[in-house]
DNA sequence: ATGAAAGCGCTAACAA
DNA sequence: TTGTTAGCGCTTTCAT
């Protein structure tokens, strides 16, 4: 039993108040005040669109002004709570601007990035960007630059990239985490990182975690860093932590994200490993598991809230006075190691 | 510095090819076999849709076609990873047939969940939804089903609706759930449960946990129940737990979702309540924590992926095939109590 | 096998 | 203070 099944639309309210669709578009978009529309006639309109409960197709306006409101979120994950944190922030402060965020996530993979992309762009016609790229360089974006197009990275940066940005200091942080480790006692520490490594996050990871080896005179060498494929995180943790700790090589380790650091502690749990008295164990990325599992995981904690907050503001700093800025926001937040019992 | 700062248009293709744009937008749709174009104008459109880098401007077809491959998904909140696994799987699945999900959070808050539909449909003219919802009335949504506009119900159904749905059934999975610590021995348990308490999975929870005790031979009050609001979790959780503990009343403590299992588990710690020793603990929804934690916390795990390629799959139903078919999807996914430790 | 033209709902320049 | 009109980019009906 479907009743007026058609949307009214803005001739429907001109029509049967006997005005202009111009005044119900002036009404609609709080410019009466700029054309000095009547207060009576305003009024009219207005109870008009209450009674109807007419709603602005978005569709013909975006046709029509080319702006969509709409911008497009890309992030390698969107069930990682990192990110899905992240993005909660952005679809708060997007929201009292009006703003709508399309979400997508890229799945580490460059070409469906890259599409993803032209589609946001191209096809839905978003106003702006928020990326967490995947991409191996810079120049693969350039196209979004010659444009003039709004976008921010956040999280992974790309090295000669001019693009806003908002992220955390990766090397310093996990500089700091890995001293604490060689502090509690560890001489022989693996780093276990993601493939592909060349994103911002985990190479300057691994810089912190060499600069902190040879500031203590431990040498570091590239034995000490093991790639795990994202596409097969489990297995691959597995089988090179079997090799690494049969050989009996190392007494810490540190997991480059949590991805890895869950893989970690279901090997250990499994194996029944003591942590930290037969290896030290600390990660990248506070999650809720580090507080409650036994032992306790001790991590460097990203400020995911103002990662949020600050992406959307540069963005919209972006949306409203061009890309053309001569300085482009670079924003890097602290983090936080937070020492738990674990290492 | 700038460069051809405008897309192309159908018509740039058309112009520069010498042909109409009848042509292209028949050859963008795949539609040259049924109007009888020749391979060689098909072949000669395509190569230059790709040269120019063209993508059809979905504000324009949505205008001209009224359906925008745009479905709405509403949720109280994405950052849950409940709610973001399911995200995820509803992303992938619907990018299959080449729609876009927008992903809107509730917040439990029924006026913004009617405002955010409202705008889906009537704003962002998305051609169907997937909704959680924290409403507590079906005939709130009536409206959308007097329009026949392709909706489905998941995780949270509403009692009276006609509509599809996709859930699990959460009275015997808290059924199982409590009869499990009532064979281990609990006396006397609590429910924590969640306000607004008309939500479905909320009262469902507690019909299996009172069915539970009244099998058992334990006699269900009301005061084995008590409510948390979602604003407040940890404090009121705090403090209900101070009151139960206190007046030693309890042996057992069921939170009924994850939210709440957090709070009552960083309660334990801080207490240093003994679990399963002092009190005996599960909680519904499995989160990673749960598996990891010092006791493992013994859980009813949902179906998660299914929940998310279900409910899309009876989404695509509607939309394929309308909303008028007379026996409409109910389906009821089945769940598992994982004993853990905890109780 | 291909083209012309109307029109989706809206905004904005211009007219009155 | 209000109305007329063109046109955003596309699909689709009708012509040819």
């Amino acid at each position: 039993m479907k009743e007026n099944t058609k949307k009214p639309s803005i001739d429907d309210i001109a029509k049967s108040l006997g005005v202009s669709k111009t005044l119900v578009s002036m009404v609609i978009n709080n410019k009466t005040e700029k054309y000095g529309i009547s207060e009576k006639t305003r009024k009219r309109v207005e109870e008009k669109i209450a009674e109807l409960g007419f709603m602005p197709n978005k569709a013909a306006r975006r046709l029509r002004t080319g702006k969509s409101f709409l911008i497009g979120v890309i992030v390698p994950d969107i069930s990682n709570p990192f990110y899905s944190k992240i993005i909660r922030i952005i679809e708060d402060k997007a929201q009292l601007d009006g703003y709508n965020p399309m979400i997508c996530s890229s799945d580490e993979d460059s070409e469906k990035e890259l599409n993803l992309i032209k589609m946001l762009m191209d096809s839905q016609q978003v106003d702006g960007l928020i990326l967490s790229s995947t991409l191996d360089n810079a120049a693969k974006l350039d196209f979004i630059t010659k444009r003039g197009f709004p976008c921010v990275l956040i999280d992974r940066v790309l090295s000669g990239s001019n693009m806003p940005s908002v992220s955390v200091d990766n090397e310093q942080a996990a500089y700091t985490a890995t001293e604490s480790m060689i502090k509690s006692g560890c001489k022989t520490i693996a780093l276990l990182t993601i493939s592909p490594g060349y994103i911002s996050t985990i190479k300057e990871r691994k810089q912190g975690f060499a600069r902190a080896l040879e500031v203590h005179g431990l040498s570091f060498t590239e034995k000490n860093v093991i790639e795990i494929p994202f596409q097969d995180i489990k297995n691959s943790v597995y089988e090179n932590l079997d090799t690494l700790l049969k050989k009996n090589k190392i007494d810490g380790l540190f997991a480059a994200n949590n991805n890895i650091a869950l893989a970690c502690m279901e090997y250990f749990s499994e194996k029944k490993l003591k942590v930290p008295e037969q290896l030290k164990f600390i990660s990248f990325d506070d999650i809720d598991v580090f507080r409650f599992s036994a032992p306790t995981i001790s991590a460097v904690e990203q400020p995911v809230e103002e990662i949020g907050s600050w992406s959307f503001k540069v963005l919209k700093d972006l949306l409203e006075n061009g890309t053309n800025a001569p300085n482009k926001a670079k924003i890097s937040l602290p983090t936080r190691f937070i020492k738990r019992k674990s290492g």
